[in-house]
DNA sequence: TATGAATGAGAATTCATTCAT
DNA sequence: AATGAATGAATTCTCATTCAT
């Protein structure tokens, strides 16, 4: 019943803080939704900011799985990339309170580079953008691509999936599956022309 | 120097609100850095949500005076979406207070949809999804793209653009012109394979 | 009428620091026995600890005000010792709020020696040692006095005169005038046996 | 074990009162520092307040028998004095937690008079009062005293005993053996000028 | 004996806002 | 146009204490 009630707190608080920011929940309401004391938060998290941490922290583990869960060989290279984005486009529809709590709160907390959202934040950019940069790479050497300023389009790769993501997550019910035109653009910009 | 004072409080709000976020940011502080009182405040704008809104809407009018400035004859349509893309860029460089400030601060008013920060974004994306609509349509039909699924396309030029500028506000300082290349690789997705 | 609050709020608070200590002595209870709103507290003062540090620092003020206001020439050295102790005892008389928020609140907040109540209590006994060891080396070198150990004895001293100090805030109200002959135990103890 | 804990617990608490104060000590940190759990403190002792009656008990009924140890047969009188004095000075030297305990916290509980430890406080002043008015009676019928004024000069005698265990437990660690300065001190004032 | 989980009652502090001038 | 003083309503957090086991 313990890690009961300190599991509810959490998805209680991820739902809330996805949908009115950390700043707009204060803990009593996160207490009554979960329907415990406002202590109670305290007996398990060191304070409202703790509870954002974890809650951050469990997120890119979970992130961090999916991620490393992608099949290391393919076919070819843009398998790879289109990979990566239907994963995130699945992430989207699959974990929106998540996704939001991301979106919504983290570039508030951008004050300070040392907060921990914008950390983890930073790793997972990173190991995002080396796997782009590996498939890049390997594709120019073996002609798949004739993308060469490597180092620019991971960037503008990083972009498009970051965009497409809040896009899904924040923008109204669009027309669904512009997310794969997404893809099959990438494609054609990526791809020898034959 | 009444006006003077009433621009004061505006800029030095938005410098507040862009860098630490709207909740985060007290009447007070706003107050004391912009050299006046808080009753001031009170005096020029019924409060705190109406120097903000005040602000979005300086914002978005000017943004649409320069949207509005984009030449409308060119010799071909990708110049459209170029100039589009440059413009962004642009502003992103040029008015980084501005840009963050929407950026920081408006997915975290999602929570009503009839906030005008909402109300105004939405608009905003509207007239530049009609840009790019126009643009794609004329360009498939001269033969100039292939690209046809035109409703998708407007969607992930959007996504694009919005991750570009994200990028370039809230990104680490990252070896600049990747948006370049990302003009590129849009025109190589859009234009036909020769 | 600004002033006027601020005084009253430090008033209050010195009695009621007194009465029952800076621990069991809540803001709220300072702002309704003031007659003002506890936010007022905070318009004034920093917090609760600067109310505090305010008063202790206004206390030592006057009292240095008193000490430096003791003769200077006097017709023996004990005179001047005798002015120190009634001193003493007039200042336990007559501002005993003062005097017991000293005692009943200083020593516990002795666990951090940089604490503003710690350094001024130090700075004050210094003083008062000061003044005590040119007595007694005087006195010793014109034959009035045979007190030779003048350190310890200024120790001494000094323990007697807070002894008595504390005696008179904090006892039982004592069949009084004990203190005139702490005077002459002094003068008993420190002049020659003739 | 049980006893053991009991008194793990009292003795912990005794030293966390004394550097920290009553109130600024919590069941947890008493707790967390004597190695158990709160609920364990309130199978052992009703409450927090329980524990440091049992704690002001302990103490003076440690004292009451150390006092009732002083020898009743002397050479003289001042002997005696000189015994309660050097025991005050023993106790401040080898009992300082229980000391400061004292020190720190009773004159923070004079709020109410009913308190147990204003009432043992008490009541220990008496007994020691009463030593020394018989001290002093008697050595004045022997002339080895010409201290007159008994009730006074008792009074005078407490407040540098007083004085001096505060010192020693509170001051900064002073050049030692000013205590026995101040026994010489008394001795001086109390007996007959030959 | 002993504990993990839980809470009622309050504490200090903050903040947008207003009033009197 | 401008301010010093003041406040209502919250907000985060703490703490002694208890319940169920």
């Amino acid at each position: 019943m313990a890690k009961n009630k300190k599991q509810k707190i959490i998805s209680t608080a991820t739902k809330l803080f996805a949908a009115q920011g950390f700043d707009n929940t204060t803990t009593l309401q996160i207490a009554k939704e979960t329907g415990v004391t406002e202590p109670l938060l305290y007996y398990h998290f060191q304070g409202k900011e703790e509870i954002f941490t974890e809650i951050i922290k469990g997120i890119f583990q979970e992130y961090s799985r999916l991620l490393s869960g992608l099949p290391e060989e393919t076919e070819n290279q843009f398998e790879k990339i289109n990979n990566l984005m239907r994963l995130h486009i699945h992430i989207a529809e699959n974990r929106p309170d998540e996704g939001r709590l991301i979106l919504a709160n983290c570039p508030g907390k951008l004050k300070n580079d040392t907060h921990v959202c914008q950390q983890i934040i930073d790793k997972q950019q990173e190991i995002i953008a080396a796997y782009l940069k590996d498939c890049l790479e390997k594709g120019n050497d073996s002609g798949e691509f004739d993308a060469h300023p490597v180092d620019h389009l991971v960037i503008v790769l990083l972009c498009l999936i970051n965009g497409i993501f809040r896009k899904k997550l924040l923008g109204k019910k669009e027309k669904a599956s512009y997310e794969y035109t997404a893809i099959d653009f990438c494609h054609k910009a990526l791809t020898k022309k034959s």
